[in-house]
DNA sequence: TCTGGGGTCCTAGGACCC
DNA sequence: TCTGGGGTCCTAGGACCC
């Protein structure tokens, strides 16, 4: 993909980069098909209903953060009138490639970088710039239902800094171009507004930046680049130069292949016996199989995981064991051996688990023919990935499985997802109705 | 009782080689 | 026992992101 990224200071004719983003995207999908939701508080539970990890402007209000539990939360729903949903994947996903299709038609370039923000290349003056942000807001809020805030500037890292002003300016109507901004209220802003509201810069390198005095980001745009990566990193380094201008964040490659796939999932009630970990594992292998075979992909190194709570008092054990396979494959019945043989010789029995993962690494495309495997003799197994795959996709997730995968019902330490919405555009029987 | 999941990139350090 | 420098490759762990 190339990136059009220009590092000039001139306005006026200059390409410049938008960061377009939904706000609280999770929030926004769900009232899209339920609009009693629109002027509530909403959060959004993480898997198993375990955490917030979506809030409504309404909820942010009421002080509930990201990250905190949901039984903490839960007490207080029915006086607030606070709404929880249960995450619902499938209908974000599908509702982000709405808006992401939709967006790159205002770009010369995109770049998606995350589920609900991508970065566009806009052309044009000033004035143009202005127009087009406003036609993308208007675009998306009609024909997908869901709102976005757009901050333009001449990098990155700049139009994340801009975004960030106008959601919190609800006056400047959902876009900041910096461009157009009096440059003594850039400077005002940039010199209250800490180092870590930058991205890129969390809470670890924001405290060794506080060490060195560098507390705002007028602060960090002030540093000597080559002090920056001499005692931090390149990556760091890249913030403050596009801090002053110079683009240098390299363009994101959404063809590369993945580099790893993890499925990881926490359980409703602890595992405590080998066998049932079995079963897990099982499960685990064969839907991170699934996912790999999505994406055309074979793997040479698997690892499992297994952690207790870390809330919980006693002793704690996350084991973790790597294999490394005979040869790179995407065979879901080899996968699920080696990942229920590799939790074996780490897993302690008697220990309460309360979460568990199989990832996959070393991979490649799986386009080539299987490197010749002595132990697996008969060729259809060979295909059987592929006809679980088709199974899967006509008659869903749970339709069919290799041995213990192969649960017909969900069994006790299987996600909990009390308060989900329907798949409203993925699943036939789950179309909305519309009555008139 | 109940506390998420899936990624990326960088760096440091060890093994190994000439 | 003393004793070099330079390079690559790999992995584990840290930090960050949404």
């Amino acid at each position: 993909m190339s990136s059009g990224t220009a590092s000039g200071e001139t306005s006026g004719g200059a390409a410049r980069i938008a960061l377009v983003d939904v706000n609280n995207f999770y929030v926004s999908c769900e009232r899209v098909f339920d609009p009693r939701l629109e002027g509530r508080p909403v959060v959004v539970l993480s898997n198993n209903d375990g955490c917030v990890v979506a809030r409504s402007q309404e909820a942010k209000s009421l002080g509930i953060a990201t990250g905190v539990p949901w039984f903490q939360v839960e007490p207080l729903a029915r006086r607030w009138g606070l709404v929880a949903r249960s995450s619902n994947y499938e209908l974000y996903g599908d509702l982000s490639s709405r808006v992401m299709e939709l967006l790159g038609r205002f770009g010369v370039w995109q770049e998606v970088y995350s589920i609900d923000e991508c970065f566009l290349g806009l052309p044009g003056s000033e004035a143009q710039l202005r127009t087009t942000a406003g036609a993308i807001r208007t675009a998306v809020g009609r024909r997908v239902g869901v709102p976005v805030c757009v901050g333009v500037a001449p990098t990155k890292t700049l139009a994340k800094f801009a975004n960030h002003i106008a959601k919190r300016n609800p006056g400047m109507g959902g876009v900041c171009s910096l461009d157009s901004m009096p440059a003594g209220d850039i400077e005002r802003i940039q010199s209250r507004v800490p180092a870590t509201g930058l991205w890129g810069v969390g809470r670890k390198t924001g405290q060794r930046l506080a060490a060195l005095g560098i507390e705002t980001i007028a602060d960090l745009k002030a540093a000597d680049p080559l002090m920056i990566r001499k005692r931090f990193s390149v990556v760091l380094q890249r913030t403050v130069l596009e801090l002053n201008g110079t683009a240098c964040i390299p363009p994101i490659d959404e063809h590369a292949d993945k580099q790893q796939i993890i499925f990881s999932r926490s359980f409703s009630s602890p595992v405590t016996t080998a066998e049932e970990m079995d079963q897990v594992m099982a499960v685990y292998a064969q839907r991170a199989a699934a996912r790999m075979a999505e994406d055309g992909l074979r793997a040479s190194v698997l690892t499992v995981t297994a952690g207790t709570s870390r809330f919980a008092g006693g002793a704690a054990s996350f084991p973790s064991a790597s294999v490394q396979l005979p040869a790179p494959t995407q065979d879901p019945i080899q996968l699920t051996r080696a990942a229920v043989g590799a939790m074996r010789g780490v897993f302690e029995a008697g220990q309460k688990y309360v979460r568990a993962g199989v990832l996959f690494t070393g991979l490649e495309p799986a386009d080539a023919q299987e490197a010749f495997d002595p132990f697996v003799s008969d060729l259809d197994q060979r295909h059987i990935g592929d006809l679980l795959g088709s199974v899967r996709a006509k008659f869903g997730e749970a339709a069919i499985g290799l041995g213990q995968g192969g649960l017909a019902a969900p069994a006790a330490w299987s996600m909990k997802r009390e308060f989900s919405s329907p798949r409203y555009t993925t699943e036939w029987k789950d179309l909305p109705v519309v009555r008139a």
